[in-house]
DNA sequence: CAACGTCTGTTCGCTGCCGCACCAAGCTCA
DNA sequence: TGAGCTTGGTGCGGCAGCGAACAGACGTTG
């Protein structure tokens, strides 16, 4: 939407406007964000494009503003499903600095919007070069290591119902409006289970008022009901004792 | 059963014999072992033991020569299911070296045996003072990351059978013999499913003469083929095409 | 405006897993 | 040696999710 910047400087105005809307890159101290500015590339991010092949090593890292991509697992027998989320509290390509060069999973971008990136050899360098910068990198990996356990867990005990109010959770706190553009396939295949599955799940939230939905746009309505839905009912009967 | 070492040199050439079991250990630069080795402490781990509980700070990192460790991640009604193992390739307690000052999972010890342990205030020295040795973690946190999210794929895609297959080779890999020290119950409980579920599957496995068992000990007969059924049958029916 | 492709709703039979209950065969320890 | 606990084997009803197939509703595009 906003027309390329003429000059250098009104660009790097741009991108300290903006790109601070990532909460990594706003917590960076002022001597490395004066470096930064200068390295970081704004993008426009489009819904399903790939950011990073499972196999490969990323080009680049992604801070996501108002994008928000998804982590897929891929198997080798063509399924596939995320294991985590990343919006504008983290990053992408958290492989280039534990240094394997390739990362085991897919980065997809799920909802499109802007983004900030970095090259690979930049990054290096910046992680090489700065404390801060690579305590932030770690923290990033803390934090996904978490989500990645937290997904293996729910897809082991929990069922079609609360993996979607979990999902849509998710989407809900990395957006900026209530609705989330996606379909029932879409939600199906990142879930891993069948579109008619997430279809009778989202019937039965919208029936009891938690959401709403429309082609390939799915509104929450009551947001506490939905993360309280999202835990196991096991929950809610030591609650109700 | 080696008895306590009477003077501090000897315990120290002990450390040197045994310690570079673990693969880790073996890999440090000689520069940094010589400070290691004054560091590191022999323990015998015990099954069952807790080393390091969810929501607690690590007071230790260990490395693990001949036992073998599970990763835990309970949920808050209850139930827990295993996200990662760590042997003799691995440490325990790289939140020590991410920042946040607790881990999501709990550590329990599966198989006792000997490992070695560094304090967690002599552990984050080291980071600090040794590339090698941070570099060492993140390898360590990127092999974790792949595990953890291997698991989540296949808590989502495979059957019990494929489930205990993999996790016999999981446990294979780690130990010396190929005899697996564990019961249906605690199979059930780190796979997350009931132990009626795998005592059947544990039945069709020996039917097909790929495992035997008695009370408590799982021993592996055609690791081969064990390998072959963990993945799903969509493999098989492309390797068949 | 009409045609087409995408998205959602619905059905049916089947399978795998769950929860429960019970029994038999080890192993351990007094 | 015998009591008692642990471990493994079995049966049964029930349900959630799968696979496949189809129909209607929506939106976009020519």
């Amino acid at each position: 939407m906003t027309n390329p910047t003429p000059s250098h400087i009104a660009a790097v105005g741009e991108v300290a406007d903006n790109a601070r809307q990532n909460h990594l890159l706003a917590m960076l101290p002022a001597e490395d964000w004066h470096r930064w500015a200068l390295k970081l590339e704004r993008v426009h991010l489009l819904r399903g494009q790939v950011l990073c092949d499972s196999g490969c090593a990323p080009q680049h890292v992604y801070f996501p503003t108002s994008a928000v991509v998804s982590l897929l697992y891929n198997t080798h027998d063509g399924h596939s499903c995320e294991v985590a989320i990343v919006g504008r509290e983290g990053l992408t390509g958290i492989s280039l600095f534990t240094g394997g060069d390739s990362t085991a999973n897919q980065v997809v971008v799920q909802t499109a919007g802007s983004a900030f990136r970095m090259a690979a050899h930049a990054v290096k360098q910046e992680i090489a070069n700065s404390a801060a910068v690579s305590s932030m990198m770690l923290h990033c990996v803390q934090a996904l290591m978490a989500q990645v356990a937290h997904t293996a867990a729910c897809h082991r005990f929990q069922s079609i119902d609360q993996l979607l109010c979990r999902r849509l959770m998710q989407g809900l706190d990395r957006a900026n409006s209530d609705t989330l553009p996606m379909t029932h396939e879409l939600v199906a295949s990142l879930l891993g289970v069948r579109r008619e599955g997430v279809t009778s799940a989202a019937l039965r939230l919208q029936e009891d008022g938690l959401i709403t939905y429309r082609r390939g746009h799915i509104s929450v309505l009551d947001r506490a009901r939905l993360a309280e839905r999202a835990r196991p009912r096991f929950d809610e009967m030591a609650a109700a004792a």
